[in-house]
DNA sequence: TATGAATGAGACTTCATTCAT
DNA sequence: TATGAATGAAGTCTCATTCAT
């Protein structure tokens, strides 16, 4: 532990570690929250897991409150905007574009930990309004207008048939929401239930929707 | 929303309601359950929404905990066995059998109060994991089943392509789940969110599925 | 239940049990507050064992405590009364007295149910100190004065050696106090005790008692 | 009588005193338990006791049963142990060995708070079995095996006449036990009940004993 | 900065007592 | 008189938060 082979002073490991503390424990604090809700997740089970001491947690965060607001904020928008940007500079096909938005939004956010959110921000919402606003604002709307570009962009070049775009945007988010609440929620108690292969049923929703709009 | 928080306005202290009490404690808890969750509802609040005192809510539950599991096996399973009957029976097409599963859906769970469970299972079945198994054994795996069925008429009589079964299954599901746990998680919050009018989403989802299909 | 084959109306049987129950209620209060004490024993229990509901104790005695108080009271002083009543006729040697009160007690108190009164006023007194006064006054005072007199009787007539008469009753006294609380405490939870005949012991108590005198 | 409620008058709110804590809780749980019951005894009132507070004592014990169960084998057996290995190497006559043992135990034991323990379990055995055989095992056992031995070694000398052994033990044990009974029961409660001096009262019950056995 | 012992508000649960029937 | 459903005060225990070290 405290023997270090390096004869470089171990200020630097330390300072590293020091500005390293929060996120552990935003990680820590994700994983928890999603598996177990807010309530019935103690501080003392995110501090151990982030290796860290229970007190220690209160000097980098004021309250467990504060702590899930973080977590929140650390974890939402900034798969959306990335996504935004990318699908700006597209110039395939409307089907294909809608299909690469389903693959992108698994490799970059439903397969990944921060998925565990959407799940969090459905049990929580009524207890956190404002955070259940912040996420609407900063995550649902901006995926909401993206889809409806996408959409409006096949109308539009008549590549889909002209159809009502904010239900249509509906359906098409609805599988994907779907998947990640299931994989942080029921799938974990039920090794009964059948495991459908995620990137196959991403393909099929996104030719259901291809086909459904021509 | 403007549900009665006393059975009756002007009910006197101390009524004797033996038989009336258990069904007022459970619609009680799930309205508070779904709202708050598990962990962050207190039993007096139960027992306040159900117009009794908290000693009153432990002489018919034992314990919280089992309020809670009173709670699902309450609402879990009724509506399934009710939608098996009545789309055995069925004889128009398979694209109308789907559309009136999404309708019946709508009217018989989707559009009432037990529609909370759905939400209530997503944010609660890691901590009730026997739960989480009974409410996939009574209700996620019956429904399945039943949509199956309807996929499988379909195909057999040529009315819909052939497509790999189990994955499209969770694309019908998928808009209905996300719909109510929408209903009571983030959107109770977000005035801001659009509205979007149920029956019309169901309809155009139906609608998707059938041409998707063809 | 309700069908008597006696034409006889039910109502002289119907008093009876009227004016029995506040004695069955106090049998039952004696037994169940000697087996677990005063705090962990119910009221429902003791209705129950009395077979009657809760409601009925109350209109009997107004509240837990007044009916430790009756239980008290009634088991108390009238043994004693009774001893000294038939001690004061006695016309045999002294060191006869001393072994006829022995026999006495075991056959009037020590080996009847009333005995359990013993061990709950150990068990007791501290939060019934009025209680454990009047214990004190009309069972204790009393047992001591009584054996006081058939000490002195046995010095004065020159069959007991001169002692210090107040200490000597206490020895007197201890074993038979201590053969009741042992009966009601310990006794019964280890099986591995060697069971005592409380016969032969208290035998060879005033034995040991009048060899001591001699 | 005169123990110091908190260890020390000016103590600073907040002291870390990890090492000292269980032993000041188990002494302030002893002196409680003993006077009011267990059931009768509230564990903010122990802690109170114990200069700390509610919470600090559930950090060193994880209910009130396990501070009881805690209690009781803290205050058991050890006592008994010694006794055995002093008696062990007496050489002088039984008489002077028995009168040793009498006034070892109350020097040791019977004059200690710890004598309190005996009450205790007269009272709690029934709600405590488990307790009620280890104690029978560790402290009543052993004490009479020893006494078993004291006598046995006196018969064997020739010294007291023969008799049957184990009801005598019960008759040398009864006075010590009842006096340490009385002393934590109605004593206390009864300043009319005359004091005798315990030491005068063992040194009578000896005499008794030895003569007895003569 | 980091620790973890200490705190105390708050939640579940029990049960003596009340009261409508 | 008898019942037992209803009440609510009180007790055990948890855990977010504080603070001495």
């Amino acid at each position: 532990m405290s023997s270090t082979p390096s004869p470089v002073p171990d200020a630097p490991r330390r300072t590293r570690r020091k500005e390293a503390r929060p996120g552990e424990l935003l990680d820590a604090a994700l994983a928890l929250f999603v598996e177990k809700g807010f309530a019935a997740t103690r501080v003392e089970e995110v501090a151990a897991r982030a290796g860290v001491s229970k007190g220690t947690l209160f000097l980098y965060f004021p309250s467990k409150e504060e702590l899930f607001k973080a977590v929140v904020h650390e974890n939402a928008g900034r798969h959306v905007a990335d996504a935004f940007r990318e699908m700006a500079g597209f110039t395939g096909s409307s089907a294909e574009l809608l299909r690469e938005f389903v693959r992108r939004w698994w490799t970059q956010y439903g397969g990944t930990p921060a998925a565990g959110l959407t799940k969090l921000m459905v049990s929580e919402a009524a207890n956190f309004p404002e955070l259940a606003q912040y996420y609407q604002d900063e995550v649902v709307g901006p995926s909401h207008e993206l889809l409806r570009r996408v959409v409006q962009r096949g109308i539009d070049s008549g590549e889909f048939r002209p159809v009502d775009v904010p239900p249509l945007v509906h359906l098409i988010i609805a599988p994907l929401v779907q998947m990640v609440t299931w994989r942080y929620s029921l799938a974990p108690c039920c090794p009964s239930a059948q495991q459908i292969d995620p990137v196959a049923l991403l393909e099929l929703h996104a030719e259901m929707m291809v086909r459904g709009l021509k």
